[in-house]
DNA sequence: AATGAATGAGGATTCATTCAT
DNA sequence: TATGAATGAATCCTCATTCAT
């Protein structure tokens, strides 16, 4: 009982997903500009009208496939971090960057939309937007844990991410599995940028928050 | 003799101008996406087909249109660098990166050309070569004056000159006149990141070279 | 007994009743050719689907809804005749013209309905067809009272209507309260055009039917 | 010389002329809604985006169409009224009505435009625009030969035109030759009701002006 | 060299209708 | 009976490019 409709629900889903899934593919293979609905539909093995179903147009497929990728980036970086067994400045730039580039491996389609992709206006905002947020995540939690000096500027870490962000382009635009020298070197660059402005404990590093207490 | 052609030659020249700074325009008002051959005829005051008497296709409008504002920024740069007083990592980048500032002011068509224009693959293959062809300018600069370590890895001022694009483009999305606060950062990251590979003389400075003997 | 079914029965009825008071708004806001089936359906509050649950297609529900009107229509221009004191050529042409007005007043939707809506043919067909009848009861009811000439040519009462149809459309379109100028040159057209053919009992009056006599 | 262009030219004109025909015949047969321009392309045998070669869209080519054909009525109309032996308000509106039916016959697809092409909001415009036109043009000729009496309401000649419209609609309806019977009642119709502001010269006709005087 | 005219290919989106449930 | 979901067919229009002159 209450599973009596379930088959329909997730037909649609199971649609939704071919759908991203197809654009992801094009984009990856065409760039973004060359997406078409038709395109889509064709890949998707479903009609064209069908994407206006769950889509109120193109742009929102786009917008749709930045989404479900960025949870899944999200997740992991939290995951990373979270694991961290001391934080310092450079432990969490370090997490996140490899969880970043872990996730890039997994979906590589993801490296194309996360940069080409941001011609598209919706798509734009909402990776700046995005970017915005994970700065601000990693900043409180940097001043929570006494990492960075209090009252810093949400805009320093802003420009950190983004600059993290084209290393990562500039990583990938070459080789699909990311090139390791500019990994490391970009890591290098974020971590010295951020020390900057990191408190002597930041630099040094702290054990993990939680974890200290069971002596 | 030989000149009786050249009225043709120089009203071609004219004409070809006249299409550049069309599209120019028209990039700065709508974006490059938006651009199109018909609006590029119509504001240049040329009928469409003739755009094909100059250029192969429409990507290579673009394409001409960004060698022609590259050339202008390399003699800025050059001529910031050249008119330094002591010279040291970061002096050159501070040097450079505000040559870059200066020309964007100029110009405003290279912000929004230099970024978004990088949609199309041409235009962003060139703009790669061109940050890879300065990065190496300023490596081989560096290196002669003994400002970094010898053999150091190409691939560092490259990822440094590409990093710093990304300062601009942030700086200059919300304003096009460029964000000051941004920039400041900018250089001190791209300054802090270089100095990691310099000489101690490329941290403290050194006075020009060809300048401080004829005394 | 066999009223267990009548609430569904009521509510189908409500249903198509509320359809068609969308359908009639829709069309006096947009207009006929705008009218679709999904904005119908929004309005009436069903889905989409439950209009063919009622309805063949679209078409049909234009036509119900002009089947609809044209019974009110009827209904008042009846009344009105009905109601006369003396009857002539004039007073009936006035009558029903007159109530032709009090309705599009009532029934905005009406007046769009009635002359845009004929773009669609069934509408269109069933308009003649009721121009035809409302000229036909018109001409047995005169000629019953002698106020034509016996035989006259029913063609003759289609072309009065449909030309008071039109000056109906004429008044309309531009006010939708009815250009009162027009109208009442309407009215002596059509006036003294049946009057061409008509009896001098015609033309002079005489007392209702049924109604001189008790004395 | 000066004709070297001019295949290039005619062809144009040719082609202008078989897309006008081709969405003449088009509606005739399927009527102003039906019309696409796929279809009239095909009809045509000119490629779709020849279409927009001619016409900025495809409103304009129907208004192109009616804009062509009324030219052609405008100029009978005035023939036949300028051929006139002695002018009345009844050799008016019969030479005029009559023109109309010649037209008619020459051009079954007006028929079909003239009325349900009125769904077109422009071609709709352009067709009460021309009534106008055309009463203001007829009673101004009244007036001047003083057929009517001076200061007559120009809204009673409009009238009296849209009714005679009203009147072809009818009678060419049914029979694309136009129903006879109809087209006679429809003259003592309007000539009936234009005579009641006519002068008695209106009524009783004079020579045609200017043509009085060889004595 | 210059260009008006012509066009194939494709763009996104809407719509009335049907069907499985 | 009622309906969410699905879809084939069609919509108008734009664009970069080519060709005949």
């Amino acid at each position: 009982m209450g599973l009596r409709r379930a088959p329909v629900q997730r037909r649609s889903r199971e649609r939704v997903q071919r759908i991203l899934d197809a654009a992801s593919e094009l984009i990856v293979e065409d760039g973004v500009i060359a997406l078409g609905t038709r395109t889509i539909a064709e890949r998707a093995e479903v009609p064209v009208a069908s994407l206006y179903q769950y889509f109120a147009d193109k742009d929102e497929i786009l917008l749709a496939l930045v989404e479900r990728d960025t949870a899944e980036m999200d997740a992991a970086v939290a995951e990373a971090v979270g694991a961290l067994e001391t934080i310092s400045v450079r432990s969490i730039v370090t997490a996140t960057m490899r969880a970043f580039v872990t996730i890039y491996h997994h979906r590589p389609a993801f490296v194309v939309i996360w940069w080409r992709g941001r011609t598209n206006p919706s798509v734009y905002d909402f990776c700046r937007a995005h970017n915005k947020r994970v700065a601000g995540d990693l900043l409180a939690f940097a001043e929570d844990a006494g990492l960075v000096r209090p009252g810093t500027d949400p805009q320093i870490v802003e420009l950190a991410v983004e600059v993290g962000d084209r290393v990562f382009q500039l990583a990938f635009e070459r080789d699909l599995r990311g090139d390791q020298r500019i990994i490391v070197e970009g890591i290098e660059l974020v971590t010295g940028y951020l020390e900057r402005h990191a408190t002597s404990a930041g630099i040094t590093a702290i054990p993990r928050p939680g974890t200290d207490d069971p002596a």
